[in-house]
Formats: C-alpha cells, structure tokens, sequence
DNA sequence: TTGAAGAGGGCGCTTACGTCA
DNA sequence: GTTGACGTAAGCGCCCTCTTC
C-alpha cells in the first residue's frame, strides 16, 4: 500500500545548487488534520463514508466471518454493553475507554478476550496473553476503512468492530497498530530522502574544495603573478566587481567599462592574500575613467 | 472566570505470539 | 522438529484535550 507523505506531516526543502538534479521536498508540516491533530478531525464526512463502507462489505464480511475460526461474532449484547454515549463533541465519550475497559472491567475484558479468540474460560484460566491473528479479509475491510480516514471514532469503531466480527478495542488497537506503522514507514522514507541529501551535499562539498584548492593553487603560481601589481594594489571597482590591473588593457577595459569618476569615488582594495583587514590602497589610479 | 479532577483518545515502548524460511 | 527473524496483536504508561463542577 503507498501512503502518501503528507500523512506522515514530514516535510523539508532543502535548495540544491542547479546542477542538483533533484531538489528535495519532505513534509515536516503535516496537511493531514488527521494526524496532525488527531482531536480536530470532522467526523461527519467520516461517518458516512464508514457507512458507505459498510453497506458495501458488509455482505463480504458475513462471507468471510464463516470461516473465522479465531474469532467469534459479537454477540448483540457486546455491541449494546459497548455502545455507550457519545457526547455531541464526539470523540471525547468512547465507547471502550481505555482506563475503565482495564481498571473496572478487566476481568470481564479477559473474558471478553477469551471468548473472542474462542476460547473458553476453563481454557483460559491462566493469565496468558493467546494472541489471534486477523484474517486477511478482516485485514483488507480495515485497511480500507484506514484509507477512508485513520482515526475512528467511537461509533465508527462500533460499526466496524460488528462488521468484522471483532471486539472494538481490537479495532483501536488495529488502528493504532496501523497508525505506527505508517508512521515508522515513512520515517524510514524520509530517513532514505535525508540520505541521499547527505549525500549530495557532501558531494558538493567536495567539488568546492576541489574547486577552493585550484583557485588557490593557481593564486600562488608564479604565471598568476606575473599580469599582477604588488598584491597591495589590487583595487576593484564596487560596482562591476572588476579588478582593475595596473596594465593598460585593464585599465582601458576600466575606462571603457563605465565613467567611475563619478559613479565609484571610493573604489574597494582586494588583496589575493585573502586579508579581511582593510588595506590601504594606491591612488586610484587604474580607475581613471 | 479560573482551576482542579475525571474521562477518553493517541502515541511510544514493549511484550508475546504466529508465521515462515 | 528446532530455531531465529520478522510481523503484528495487545498491554501499559504517559500526555493531551475536553467536559464538568
């Protein structure tokens, strides 16, 4: 199954120099509201596409529950028990709260657990955790329902849970199971997407130091300071960013270029010494425009 | 209006079980 | 038949949000 990124709300743009072929684009900021903030999510569109849902599978689930043998059908009495209130704000009541299913009704919940997994409470007498596999139809309805939205509420889990012959809290728990999954797979992907940045960057580091060295290289050869003034002299013009050389081309050049008598008065100094302190520079001379 | 308490849901971490090579 | 790796259902604790008082 292919999750889109934005489920996961990872993102980050990192800008390649243009010979990067391929920029980079992850998602730190999720556009699934769902995930995002779980607590916001409108559930009334979810509703009915659960309904739609239901209405479709629920003739194939009826097939496909024949031959569930870990499994039993809810019984009406399960469903009723569990379907509890639900505040008009929706996801706050549930109807397998966490704390009561565990703490007020954890001998029931084994028993639940017993039964649901066909197993008697003489069999199961220890407190062994016997742990039922899903069938792949069951597994298909509630992939398809992930698909429709990734968080239910509570009566969404209900229906589902009856559609599919489960107790809701193993819906919950399915969804949860999934909702890390999707999550772990896509850290996974971006994980790959950072690499490969890492990469690239790294790469491109060291074409520039190559690139550092060579321009340093051909700074210090004897050829690059034959065409140059004493290294104190250099002096560029602010504007273009042309070094003038005290030669007569260059200077030609300079005095072609532009009138920087009057649009440069103070032209910077550069020394190829790479000094950042400020260097007094000659007469301006090589800018006589 | 504000703050405490309780309920419920989600997530991370972990365990235990089922499956398969 | 045994074993180790892997996938996954489920438990537990914590945190957050919302409601109620």
């Amino acid at each position: 199954m292919m999750l889109e990124k934005e489920d996961l709300g990872l993102s980050l743009s990192l800008n390649f120099p243009q010979n990067t072929p391929n920029p980079v684009h992850l998602n730190l900021m999720s556009s699934s509201p769902s995930l995002c903030n779980p607590h916001k999510t409108s559930w009334n569109d979810a509703f009915t596409s659960s309904d739609r849902n239901s209405e479709t599978c629920r003739g194939e689930a009826r097939s496909f529950l024949r031959g569930i043998d870990v499994n039993r059908l809810p019984s009406p009495v399960d469903c009723e028990e569990e379907a509890g209130v639900s505040s008009p704000n929706s996801t706050v009541s549930s109807v397998s709260g966490k704390r009561s299913e565990r703490e007020i009704n954890g001998a029931d919940h084994d028993a639940d657990r017993a039964c649901s997994q066909g197993i008697s409470d003489e069999e199961d007498g220890e407190t062994s955790r016997k742990k039922l596999r899903l069938s792949k139809d069951q597994s298909a309805i509630l992939e398809e329902s992930f698909k429709e939205h990734n968080t239910l509420n509570p009566k969404q889990k209900l229906a589902l849970a009856k559609q599919l012959g489960l107790r809701p809290r193993q819906v919950e728990v399915w969804f949860q199971n999934r909702r890390a999954r999707t999550k772990l797979k896509q850290t996974e992907v971006d994980c790959e997407v950072l690499k490969r940045c890492c990469e690239n960057l790294t790469e491109e580091n060291r074409r520039l130091q190559k690139e550092v060295q060579e321009l340093r290289a051909l700074k210090l050869s004897p050829q690059f300071y034959m065409q140059m003034t004493p290294p104190t002299t250099l002096t560029m013009c602010p504007s273009c960013e042309r070094v003038a050389v005290p030669s007569s081309a260059a200077v030609d050049t300079a005095t072609r270029h532009h009138s920087m008598a009057q649009a440069h008065p103070r032209p910077m100094s550069i020394s190829p010494w790479a000094s950042t302190a400020p260097i007094p520079h000659r007469p301006f001379d090589a800018f006589r425009h």
